[in-house]
This record gives structure tokens, sequence and C-alpha cells, in this order.
DNA sequence: AATGAATGAGGGTTCATTCAT
DNA sequence: CATGAATGAACCCTCATTCAT
């Protein structure tokens, strides 16, 4: 039996069978045997493929973080002015919605190096301010207050669905009202 | 040496001592035993006064609540109107920053029991808006979009201090902005 | 069941029960798990009692030397003279015998911290020779060639038995030969 | 790139890495990837050369008893009488002093197999007594204690190299005193 | 009310060895 | 001859919880 495979395939196995071990039980009780038995091979395996644990989760958030930001954009490219900042954070509450758990699980766990390590999709957003030439007196803050009331915005959908329309009509009015060319 | 103290001492500096030691390392490293060291007492007595160790991080994220909300209301008591919130929002911002990172220890470890579990801060935060007679579509809506711009903005302003005015005044016009009487 | 021993106690057996697998099976195939069985207890109480395998190994060591150099005392205390060195090889030789499987499995060990780290038994030769006066130009290099003499008559007669007598004699030729009153 | 080499070339630069990684962390941390990665090769070519570790760490013995008794023989050869011995002693001390790190590693080592396995230079030291004509009463003996106060004079000065002249000094003296013929 | 010795399940990591290519 | 991905048994250590005193 051909049990040899390329490197990044068997990475990319551990780190599914990693990734679904956490979305069902979370990180504290994702042990090494769970994943390598979820990707079908033996203990030593992951060991060539991830020096321990850490590095593995830390593998695990880089992959999801390259994914948000690269289907962020994507959903965003079509349009211009402030209605690609909206979609934008609509595409972006859509996405949390959908990977919020993996999300949350991932990123607030203190298996997470410290230090600032400053978030890509802020970035993103402040790069997007600028590009539509928003008229406001400090991209970064406003992109550092819009990031943060997207992502408590899908928190709270989550918690309360039944919330769903009233909270995205509020952040429609918070975008528009924030970014409108002050009169 | 009288060895014995009233119960609620003694639950107290059990508390006190987990909450510093979950400051220095966090919950992960926390032991039962870093607990009574602290407190001056043996391991058994831990069990005397909670069930078990989760039971005694439930008794920690209590305290943190109702320290934080009493604190906040204090703090925006004496103000009325839009003032009212903006100084219900920069004492919080104030009070996260002094506390954010027992915050996050406490709240964003997987020891949290799941479900919904509604946020007070979020509540007493649409009730002043109910209050002040804000005239805004949904103060529901409204509330959380708030709460969670003031706790991104306190957790941006810790990794990057140097952005600390900027970040109060935009915050600060975002409130007067959402609130500010729709002419 | 009372289960509860005095630390001393629990400690000697611990070493007891590790010692005797050590003469069994050497200390590289020992396991906490041996010696806790061995001393009927379960395997966190080993930690109790020492940091880390490496701690007992040394406890181990000390617990030999200690054992090694008062036996030593004891024996050549009646005597005087070039009598005594004789009587203190002569039995350190003896000792040796019974225990040189345990010394050396205990000593030629790479778990053993690395340092310079005197030998007591040397200096106590040493001690031994200029009490009694002996008119020998360098009593410390005398003490380490003897004690390297007798290490090494022991060695062999324990590899080759049969030289038990001729080689007992030319030790105490020795003895005579180089602490005799030059003439 | 013409990989292959006749096998003797291989298996020595094998020997070779092998030995200089158990110079530098001991024999218990070498590992056999150490060995392939420090020779150049891959982990199997290992197995092409070797049936497994204890058979490397057999070869290592092996190469150096061989390099040792050659070199010594060579050192004494010149010489006659008490004074070939002398050399012979002095010579083995120098070398001992040399590769006594590798000697205690690879000698006093658990993987070494147990059994009685006679010391070719013990052999070697009686030959060269019985040659000289020495007038002693046991060749065997005398050879016996002769060579181990030559390891544990090489061992003190190397654990103590201030000691070096009067080690040196008073080991000579032993020779002198023990062959001298009895007046 | 308080003690603290004892428990024992649980998991990360290492590494000699194999074997299909 | 040579490769190197894969295997999996083995073992140290942690720590929440119990319970006899």
């Amino acid at each position: 039996m051909a049990r040899t495979k390329p490197g990044e395939q068997r990475r990319s196995e551990l780190l599914d069978a990693a990734e679904s071990r956490v979305l069902q039980d979370g990180i504290d009780s994702l042990t090494v045997d769970d994943i390598t038995v979820g990707a079908g091979v033996a203990k030593g395996t992951f060991y060539l493929h991830f020096t321990n644990k850490d590095d593995l989760l830390g593998a695990l958030r880089d992959r999801y973080v390259q994914r948000f930001v690269s289907n962020q954009r994507q959903a965003a490219e079509p349009s211009g002015g402030v209605d690609k900042i909206e979609r934008w954070i609509l595409s972006g509450i859509d996405e949390y919605r959908r990977d919020v758990r993996l999300h949350d699980l991932l990123f607030h766990h203190p298996s997470r190096p410290e230090g600032p390590e400053d978030n890509p999709a802020v970035d993103a957003l402040r790069d997007l301010l600028v590009e539509i030439g928003a008229t406001i007196p400090d991209p970064t803050a406003t992109a550092v207050i819009l990031y943060h009331a997207m992502h408590g915005t899908a928190d709270h959908i989550l918690h309360t669905p039944a919330d769903e329309d009233r909270m995205l009509a509020e952040v429609t009015r918070l975008c528009r009202i924030l970014l409108a060319p002050a009169t």
C-alpha cells in the first residue's frame, strides 16, 4: 500500500483532522492522538510535520486568517465607494457567523502566543477606507471600531439569531453615518 | 494559633489568591495548589468552599462582572443626555484597560460554560439609552454595537498605546454621530 | 487502611525499591512505574518525595557514599599505623566486592551530573595517611593512587575470582612498600 | 552526484560522525538521526552498515582499544628495563588524558554488553613486566594494580589539573618502588 | 473547620527500526 | 547502494480530587 504522500497533503490532512476535532470539542481536549487517528496516520507522523501541538495550533490560526481575508476581499471586490465597505462588513459578518466558533476557539485560547500581533483584517479595512477616499478624520481608528462592531454584531447574532435583521440594519446605519461625507 | 476564620473571609481569600495567580500566569497553569498556597491554607480547605476548580472560576467571573457594572454605573450617574452615554463608554474603556487582562483570561477561556448567557453590560447600556431618550431606531442594536466598539477600542489601546488619543476621539465621534438627534 | 507513613520512611522505601530495580536491570531500564510498583504506592507519590528521576538517582548515590565511608571508617577504627591503612584498604575492597555492581551502575552512568566533584573516600584516605604520620612525600597523591589501586583490585577480583589471593597479597605488598619508612 | 562510496569509507564516516556526537553529548542523547545527518547520508543507510545502534557502539569501542594499545606499544618500544614500564605508564596517562572522555563515555555505559571481558591493556602490561624480567612475585597482580593506578592518576589529573606534577611524581615513585629489585 | 499524604488517569514527545521506492 | 516517510511502543510528569486524621 502506497503510504507515502506528498508532504503538503499530509500536513493538510493533519490540519483538517485537527480542525474538525477542535470544532467538536475545543482545544483543551484536543490530543495528538485524536489528530493522528483522525488523519489515519501513526502518532509519530504528527511530529514529522509539526514540532509540537502549539505549532499545529499556530498553523491552524494562520490558515484561518488567510482564508478569511481572501474571502472577504473577493466579496468586496466588485463594488466601490461606501458600498464596498458595507459589502466588506456584511460579508465579514456572514463569514464570522459561519466560522465564529472556530475563530473563537482558535483565537481566544491561552495557547495563543502573547504579544501585540496586529490584526490583518483591521489593516485590510483601513486600506479599503483609504482606497475609497472616505472623508474621515482617522481611517485607522475608524477601521478598528468598525472591525469590532462587525465582530460584536456577528457574535450577537449568533447568540440571539432573532436579532439578525435589526443588527444588520444598525451596522449598515453605522457604516453610512460614519463614512458619510460630512455635510 | 486560631486557624478558623469566618467562611466568607476564607472564600474571599481563596478568590483573591486565585485571581492573583490567574493574572500572573493565566488559567491553564492555575492549579489548586497555587491557590491554596497563595491563600495560606491546606489543599483540602479549597474543597470546603468550592466544589471544584470550575466552580471557583465561575465565582471569579461573577465577582468581576459585579464590580464592573457597579463602577460604571457610578461613573455615569452624575451626567445626563448623550453625556451620560459618553461617560459610561469612556469609563468602561478606562476600566477595561485596567482589567482587560483579567477579563479576557476569565471570559475567553474554554472553562467557561457554553450557552448564550446574555451580557449584563449590554443590557445596562440599552437601559441607559432608553433612559436618556436617545432618538435612535433600535436601542438594543445600538447598545450591542456601542458595547463592542468600546471593548474593541480598549483592546486596541492596550495593544497600541500610542493610538490612545485618536481612538478616544473616534469613539467620542461615534457616540455623538450615532446618538445625535437625526436632523 | 492507614496509608499515610512518615515522610522519611516512604522516601526510604522508594529508594529501596529503586535500588533493587537498578541492581536487577540497570538504570536505563529503570522506570518510575517500576519504582512505585516496587514500593507499593501510586505513581504520583514518587513526585511527592523526588522532583524527578535524576533527583532520586542523586539520592541513591548520596546514600551509597554515606554507607560506604561509614562502614570503612568503622573497620579501620581499632588499628593504628600502617595496619590502619591496610585494614581500610582491605575493608574497602571487601565492601566494593559486595556492592561494586551497584557502585558502577550508579556512578558510571551518564545521568550523573558532570563536574569535578571530589571523592570523599580519597579525602578520608588522605586524612588517615596524615593521621598515622606516614613518611611519604605527598599524602594526597598517595591517597589517589591507593584508592584507585583498591578500586581496580576489587574490580579485578570480581571479574576473576580465582585471582583473589594473589591480588590481596599484591595490594598488601603495595601498601607496605609505599608507606614503609624510607630507609 | 555520485553518492555511492566504498563500503569501508561509508562505515568509517558513520563511525566518525557517531564518535564526534558522543564526545559532544554522550551516548544517551545519541540518535541514529544525529549520526546519519553528521555523516551526510539518509537514515536508512545506517542500517546498511550496522545492524543496530548497539552494533555501532561496539565498533566504536573496538576502534578505540585498537588505537590505544597500538599507540602505547609504540611509545614504550625504544626503551628497556624499568624505563620501558615507566614510559608505557606515562604514555598511557598521556593518552588517557587526551581521550579519557571518550573512553569513559564508551566503556562506562550500560549499552556495553555484560560479562568478564578481559582488558587487553592489562595483558599487554603483564607481558611487558615479564619481558623486562622484573623481580616481582606476581606480574599479573602487579599489572592489574599498575594499570588502575595509571587510570586513576589520569582521571585525577583531569579533575584537578593543578595536581599534575605531584601525581606524575608519585606514579613514577610507585613504579620504581614496586619494580625495584628487592634488596 | 482544617489538614496534606496519597491517588491514578491522562497526554505530549522521542526515536529505533522498517520498507517501498 | 541509497533514500526518508512512516511507524508505534515506551515513559515521564502533572494535577484535580479524595479521605483518614
